[in-house]
RNA sequence: GGCUGGAUGGCAGAGUGGUCAUGCAGCGGACUGCAACUCCGUGUACGCCGGUUCGAUUCCGACUCCAGCCUCCA
């Protein structure tokens, strides 16, 4: 497998530091609101990684941290008049709505800052009894940015260039601007945790060393996160932890792509941001996973309504192949290779798209291949319905490795039954008005039902077997 | 200004030193009472200018444009 790595920016064969175990972490939410779509695309990214990687035989551990203490929550729970027990839980529950309705597989850990506040301040310790950090007379505490030597080696950031950025604000309890906070002392009445240093609480780049290094050990195998992470945060970790283990940090550093809207970053702080709970307000939620997984998850995607529109219809096509057959997995399962044109089984050609830095739009091209074929055999003068069936089983057994098609293909195709204007009796009743209409040839009253039924986003589809229907839906 | 990425056919989106991505849309055909679904066929695509090469969209260099990071952000 060829893994790209952010920290060298070359694809690497990936070799796990212990044998068939994969240690990775990945940043998670701060909980102070609803996820929107660039969470969804961090949570869609490596929870296919973590199939993908199981799928080949890993046994992964996957730990995935919440930020429940920080300025934004205390602030948010403030303007709400809750408390910030109270706002973190309500916003961790929403996530795990949310990120369960995607399909996305639960991380095996997700400890929280609040839960690992005694690691954290032992971690400071340390940082401070090797000289790394120091605490200033206001209560914080800091990194000594310039006492770690391959400090910017993830970004490729040169210190005394930063210095030209006229951005960092100069603060007078610090050695140099460039140092960052590693325990904020408390103000009266915030929540606070008691400390060496006074009372106070944890700075956001230690959380995640603290808590992967708790999880996983001083040096594991991958770190991920979104692509806003890398400056300063993924930065200001590796420093936190190679300083204080004096070992490597990671071996593999990743990080999925950002999520555009008309351009430009879909952010909080740009406010241009769709929330993944109002997104299924309109969509399947397998559209919208789907969607994410057409695109290889270091690229930049651009969001617009209107993609989904095409997700919808790319997914239905694989569904239309799955409807109406059991799909059955054997022994068998894995070794399918297509009719003539490859020796290649789809199994293998998904594999090595997959080995490829996990390119799921490659994998998904094996995919409706795999689908065109299942066609073929489903129907026509080739129909064969146990090849068929074991396509099927297949499709659905490398579309799983991706999340996707654990539906049952009717249910997925009339998804959006609950919100017509008919029930399914009555469409019934209108296919069965149509056929009688049709046996007795009267074509122009058949086809007023179904003019009407379209009307209704309500596509009749006639087969042998007789006739089904699915909605039309954007 | 520094540091990262990116620019592919009508759209989305992979990839490659010399025959095909793939999906959607379009066009022609099959199927159908007509459609839908499905199947078969169908596209002078690789930002711009140089260079290397027998041959470059793919490698190298310059340029233009876009985005991200350098402040909290997935």
């Amino acid at each position: 497998m060829q893994i790209y790595n952010t920290l060298t920016r070359t694809k690497e064969a990936f070799t796990p530091i212990e044998p068939g175990k994969v240690r990775m972490y990945v940043c998670g939410m701060t909980v102070y609101d609803y996820c929107h779509l660039g969470h969804a695309r961090v949570m869609v990214a490596f929870d296919v990684i973590t199939r993908y990687l199981r799928y080949r035989g890993y046994d992964v551990t996957y730990v995935r941290n919440i930020t429940d203490i920080d300025d934004k929550i205390l602030r948010r729970a403030d303007e709400n008049g809750e408390t910030i027990g109270e706002l973190t839980e309500r916003m961790i529950a929403a996530m795990h709505e949310d990120e369960g309705r995607l399909f996305v597989k639960r991380p095996d850990h997700e400890p929280r800052a609040t839960g690992h506040v005694a690691e954290i301040i032992s971690m400071v310790q340390t940082l401070i009894d090797k000289g790394y950090a120091y605490a200033s007379d206001n209560g914080d505490v800091y990194y000594r940015v310039r006492k770690f030597e391959g400090y910017g080696k993830l970004n490729n950031r040169d210190l005394d260039e930063m210095r030209a950025g006229a951005r960092i604000e100069v603060d007078e309890h610090k050695e140099d601007p460039l140092d960052f906070v590693l325990w904020k002392a408390a103000k009266p009445g915030e929540a606070h945790w008691s400390s060496p240093w006074g009372n106070g609480r944890p700075g956001w780049h230690i959380e995640c060393s603290a808590m992967s290094t708790c999880c996983l050990g001083d040096t594991f195998d991958i770190h991920g996160g979104g692509p806003d992470l890398t400056f300063p945060h993924h930065e200001n970790e590796i420093a936190q932890s190679e300083a204080a283990t004096g070992k490597p940090y990671v071996n593999t550093w990743m990080h999925a792509g950002a999520v555009r809207v008309d351009s430009e970053k879909m952010s909080k702080s740009l406010g241009n941001f769709f929330t993944i709970r109002e997104v299924l307000e309109e969509h399947d939620p397998e559209v919208v996973r789907y969607l994410l997984v057409a695109s290889h998850y270091r690229s930049a995607i651009n969001y617009a309504p209107a993609s989904l529109g095409e997700a919808r219809k790319s997914l239905e096509r694989f569904y239309t192949a799955l409807e109406g057959l059991d799909a059955v997995e054997d022994d068998a399962s894995g070794s399918i290779s297509p009719n003539g044109i490859s020796p290649d089984s789809y199994a293998e050609r998904f594999t090595a798209a997959m080995d490829d830095d996990f390119n799921t739009p490659e994998a998904l091209s094996v995919l409706f291949e795999l689908a065109r074929e299942l066609n073929r055999a489903k129907q026509g003068e080739q129909a064969d319905a146990d090849r068929a069936a074991r396509l099927a089983g297949e499709l659905k057994h490398l579309g799983g490795v991706l999340g996707l098609f654990s539906q049952d293909p009717t249910t997925f195709l009339k998804g959006a039954a609950d919100s017509l204007a008919l029930s399914a009796e009555e469409i019934e009743a209108r296919i069965q008005a149509r056929a009688e209409a049709k046996k007795a040839r009267d074509f122009a009253a058949a086809d007023r039902i179904r003019d009407e039924l379209a009307e209704l986003g309500i596509i009749l589809k006639d087969s042998r077997e007789g006739t089904t229907w699915v909605v039309e839906k954007s």
